[in-house]
DNA sequence: GATATACGATACTGTGGAGTTTCGGATCTT
DNA sequence: AAGATCCGAAACTCCACAGTATCGTATATC
């Protein structure tokens, strides 16, 4: 906090938001408009840069130069857009939650067991490995930084959670199972265990992993039976 | 692993192991034993010092110097015993496993539900919040250093997995729950929800929280009815 | 007492990274 | 064309911290 930052740069703007501290990046259109523009369709490489390095390296481990680097960009050209790397690393972070799911997305097999069983796919595997990688590279940070902690979780798993969430709700509206669900907390398990797993276990969160899950804790504790059982 | 020792200190060598990264503190007993001897017992006060720290502020966040000025000892007497910083978290970390529970003192009320909700104390709970917090600190290097990942595993929630790993099999052994219960991955929920509870969404690990954690997930998962089911 | 080492304190050295500036060139407005 | 601002590249300043060395003192062996 306080940066106190003087920011000349052409023009001003610093707003310093009292305490809600807005990232964001431009603003572009106050004062004057000579000279060049910015070429504002690099800001998302220069994101998705610092999000690889964030994720290679951690966040203490990264540099601005080494997210200069891989976006090809020039370390000033950074520097023109963000004021410190705290808030570029905020923005990257941020940009990630683009990707959310949509409702209509979903699988829809007509079972619980199905649809979770639906929502275990390469793609998905990997984007969330990617996912556990820039959550690790945060984890010094978020303990200090509870702005960028509510960040990372909107950004990284609570679409996971929310998917489970309406499938779980969609499980209860048809009657398959009881409508005294704990969803919030059912939701959050497959999340976290595979986070655990991941970050401390430092095993893979692979579909035998997630079946398993899905049939020796969730499905028991929804009162229905796994895939395996007898 | 690796208690070896010697590493002599004092004279020579710089050794650099090649790879084999061994921790490990003094050795005594080795050569002359001229001049005033190290005082050991200081030990264990600089190795809790550098875990206060590091809980406080992650491991990239902490100097040597905080350490030391906390332990109310020198920069130089932290270097005599361990060659880096690296090693002497290394060692600080080890130093929790202490700690471990002995099976002898863990309840035995009769019920897994019992059992359980006997395991949440206030002390615990405490002593719960501050192995996060260390565990929060420690991220960054873990994802790096899987020497370090595997001793924090260790000592930080591997002792409370094995707590419940212990009741769980003791419920199966009387006829509780199912023999098919998979007890491995029920014995790590609660500790990888309190986690992610913890770190990611900044919530308190209350009685509260552990209480319904084992109602609406555990007792249905184990085939049996919570405490507060009709 | 002589010698050798540990101690806490503090000063020093070297390195690495955040943030700034400079430069030649490109791209915009007027 | 002229001036302003952008660009990437690279040099530069500044500072924090890991690790080392030095100092005066305390405690050990011989």
């Amino acid at each position: 906090m306080t940066q106190t930052g003087t920011q000349m740069e052409t023009q001003t703007e610093t707003q310093t938001a009292p305490s809600g501290t807005r990232v964001l990046i431009d603003s572009v259109e106050a004062s004057p408009k000579l000279g060049r523009k910015r070429d504002h369709t690099r800001d998302p490489e220069i994101l998705e840069a610092a999000l690889d390095v964030l994720a290679e390296t951690g966040f203490d481990g990264m540099t601005v130069d080494m997210v200069a680097a891989r976006a090809k960009a020039g370390k000033a050209t950074l520097y023109r857009r963000w004021p410190s790397k705290n808030e570029l690393v905020l923005d990257a972070v941020a940009l990630m939650k683009k990707a959310d799911v949509e409702p209509s997305k979903l699988p829809d097999t007509g079972t619980l067991r199905g649809d979770l069983v639906a929502m275990i796919k390469p793609p998905s595997i990997k984007d969330g490995e990617r996912k556990l990688s820039i959550m690790a590279g945060l984890f010094s940070m978020l303990w200090r930084n509870p702005e960028l902690a509510h960040a990372a979780n909107a950004a990284l798993v609570e679409p996971r959670v929310a998917a489970n969430r309406i499938l779980i709700q969609r499980a209860i509206d048809r009657g398959e199972i009881s409508a005294q669900s704990d969803v919030e907390t059912l939701a959050l398990i497959s999340p976290s265990m595979a986070a655990y797993r991941s970050l401390i276990l430092q095993k893979p969160v692979d579909r035998e992993f997630l079946i398993s899950l899905i049939d020796e804790v969730l499905m028991p504790a929804f009162g229905l039976r796994g895939g395996d059982a007898p």
